[in-house]
DNA sequence: GGCGTCGTTCGATCGTTGTCGAACAAGGGT
DNA sequence: ACCCTTGTTCGACAACGATCGAACGACGCC
């Protein structure tokens, strides 16, 4: 099956704003931010798999991660240059986990 | 009535985003910083007013805009510096409008 | 006071989306 | 060959959100 992972310029705006706008799937940016490739079993924030491969898949298709098979695991990363030649700053401003006021 | 228009620092990062991952709010915010302030009837985005007032209430509710009255208009402003200085970047990204592919 | 304008709020509708369990598919190891 | 691990997909369900018309409130003006 194709991964479906579009040119970042073919997302609407929103939709990348959407991507980013859920607790878990920006836990799985700042994850992925920090650690580089990962797999997705490595993300387990209180969310079934179901659940959580729905959110990858959302980060996928609004241009943000891609993904490659790696024997029984798939491996994430995120599409930080691309991101930032388009979008410059947007990682960077929603990245840096503020403390909780 | 107090327009309910909380410091940014106590607004979580993805209701930021959410607020800005919708077309017409997305429309309203570059219409605002374009022109500065504006009264809310001059935003005609195809919606009616009742649905403009919601949208403003979401924006003014993520800490991106303040309210004030002004006779029978209410004069709405985008609080740039405090946004630009929290997440510094973001609107600079998602405020250039790209060509349509 | 009465009217028109501007905006908010209410209630309803309807599509979208986050969530789950279960079923399925693909690989690797023994 | 078998099984276990890893992910995806499918239906279902619940919650949220965008949208509208209509009712309401506040203000200025005549």
């Amino acid at each position: 099956m194709e991964p479906h992972e579009p040119d970042l310029t073919a997302v609407p705006v929103t939709s990348v704003l959407a991507a980013l706008a859920d607790d878990v799937r920006l836990q799985i940016v700042r994850a992925l931010a920090e650690g580089g490739e990962a797999a997705c079993g490595s993300f387990d924030f209180g969310v079934s798999k179901a659940t959580r491969s729905h959110h990858l898949k959302v980060l996928r298709e609004a241009g943000l991660t891609r993904t490659r098979a790696a024997g029984t695991s798939r491996l994430v990363r995120l599409r930080r240059d691309e991101v930032d030649e388009l979008y410059p700053g947007l990682l960077d401003a929603v990245l840096t986990q503020r403390p909780p006021a």
